[in-house]
DNA sequence: ATTTTCCTACGAAATATTTCCTACCTACCT
DNA sequence: AGGTAGGTAGGAAATATTTCGTAGGAAAAT
């Protein structure tokens, strides 16, 4: 009964700038390109309004992003679920880095150090759960 | 007693060829140039070979690969430790993708399932460890 | 010694990605 | 109506990345 998240159709890679603008997407959920833009000025660095517009437009040519018309305002949401395109994003690195080994990249970044005690423990219980249904 | 890997110096950003490359070196440890194209060759796709002379010319330049000069023969090695490279390749990652967050990366990398039993055990012992010396 | 083979260097072109200028359109406010 | 504020579209330019042709030198084979 698990569907298996896995809609395996072939996803287009996002850029590293398109990357950022999904984030702020997922985190406010659907937005005007002027909030997404306000965004990404406080939270990482300058870009003008109209370029971030015109990378919009291309994900959405793309089908990173969906758009919605009301009038003459636009608003966006991602086509794809957070979920699906971060494993994408994982796929590449592990291909690219890690030789293939998920293993690896997940010992690799527990020993960055960063994690919390409570991370530790969540991450513990999820593997326990894998363990138990396979 | 911990050197706390981290010589935190700038490294470079390695694109996307780069990494491939720098695997190649990484597996095979020093090599020349007709080497690593071969590998590619064989394992990821075609490249000519004055393209990955290029490329690894430019790596070096970056800092990224390390050159022994034999008579006309050059060979080459990465400039950074593996592990080194891959961290900063994860922070990236975690930074543009996971918002941040290195455990949501490790339990979205759990999940895509491709970890076998063992590497899950690995893993557990690995938080084992570092659960007991924090 | 001449030819062939293998190497490096360099520059230019092709492609991918990012940035932003400019034109124009609509809504709203005097 | 006229002016201002805020929106989209599109093209061109800037930058980053990747590719490869070609020239020339050294080594090996004939």
């Amino acid at each position: 009964m698990k569907p298996r998240n896995t809609t395996s159709e072939q996803l287009p890679e996002p850029t590293k700038s398109e990357l950022e603008i999904l984030q702020v997407l997922w985190e406010k959920g659907t937005s005007t390109v002027r909030t997404v833009n306000e965004v990404l000025n406080e939270q990482r660095r300058d870009v003008n309004y109209s370029s971030t517009l015109k990378l919009m437009q291309i994900m959405l040519d793309k089908g990173l992003l969906t758009r919605e018309i009301n009038g003459h305002i636009h608003t966006y949401a991602p086509a794809h679920p957070q979920e699906r395109m971060q494993d994408q994003v994982i796929r590449g690195m592990v291909d690219l880095a890690f030789s293939g080994s998920a293993s690896s990249l997940v010992l690799r970044a527990l020993g960055t150090g960063d994690t919390t005690p409570e991370e530790l423990a969540e991450i513990k219980a999820f593997i326990q759960k894998m363990e138990n249904k396979p």
